[in-house]
DNA sequence: ATGGCTTGAGTGTCAAGA
């Protein structure tokens, strides 16, 4: 099983880059962040003509996620419990046996933020929710665009970034608490080096010079992670026109 | 240099991203 995700930055302008993409790598499964659309909007038909089922929890202009499958999604979950205020974030489903969470953390904008604080409190919602779903799907992967640098190897400058947002200590706390309720960073279970990223800011055309954040995560539970063959950013994607600042990332399952 | 770029909203120019 191919199961992938991909901040995506609005579905509707991305189309036929996310398209193209899914035709090339036939994903099983594609979590997507950033729909930025409401339900009725999302352009499932043309996903539908490729083979996949479309599961959406969406909004309006922000945030938004959806799961692309190509075998019909089951006991689908919508939304954290009790924090519909921030947002459409979070959609899990079950797949050929694997549960899938798929979350789109808050951004927090800057350290010391009101956003920031929410953001903390959120990933500690987050990490309970995560652990109830474990108690009933041993073989589980949460993935997604969690803003969060696990250490310094996920940052291209870390002296610059120290304790700034995406980087903050309480931050990698946070995600590290999300991490022990029972899984592990798969893309580290094949490479220990530093230098891969998932995220190049326009602005300064991070791109071009490899100046970017590894802030995209496939999380896996124990079984998942034992079936896991490998992890791949897929720099191809971020490349080329109109592309997201997020490059997919891709695990392979056996 | 709180900018640089991109998107969605909606026709002016913000808010938000990370």
């Amino acid at each position: 099983m191919l199961l992938a995700t991909w901040n995506v930055n609005s579905i509707r302008a991305r189309l036929p880059k996310v398209l193209g993409w899914v035709e090339k790598r036939r994903p099983d499964v594609l979590c997507l962040q950033e729909i930025k659309c409401l339900d009725e909007h999302f352009p499932r038909e043309p996903f539908e003509a490729l083979g996949y089922r479309c599961v959406t929890h969406g909004q309006k202009t922000y945030n938004g996620v959806a799961i692309l499958a190509r075998e019909e999604p089951a006991d689908v979950l919508r939304g954290l419990p009790g924090e519909e205020e921030a947002g459409a974030r979070v959609l899990a489903a079950t797949v050929g046996g694997l549960r899938v969470i798929n979350a789109y953390v808050i951004n927090g904008q800057e350290v010391g933020h009101a956003k920031y604080g929410n953001k903390l409190r959120w990933m500690g919602v987050l990490a309970g929710f995560v652990r109830g779903q474990l108690a009933s799907h041993a073989r589980l992967a949460l993935v997604g665009d969690f803003n969060v640098t696990f250490d310094d190897r996920d940052v291209y400058d870390p002296e610059a970034w120290r304790e700034r947002i995406l980087c903050s200590t309480p931050e990698r706390e946070a995600l590290s608490a999300v991490v022990a309720t029972g899984l592990h960073d798969g893309f580290r279970r094949f490479v220990s080096e530093g230098g891969h990223y998932t995220w190049w800011d326009f602005r300064t055309r991070g791109f071009l010079g490899n100046r970017g954040l590894r802030i995209d995560h496939v999380l896996l539970s124990e079984p998942a992670l034992a079936d896991c063959r490998g992890v791949e950013i897929d720099l191809a994607a971020r490349q080329g026109e109109a592309p997201s600042d997020h490059a997919p990332v891709l695990a392979t399952l056996a």
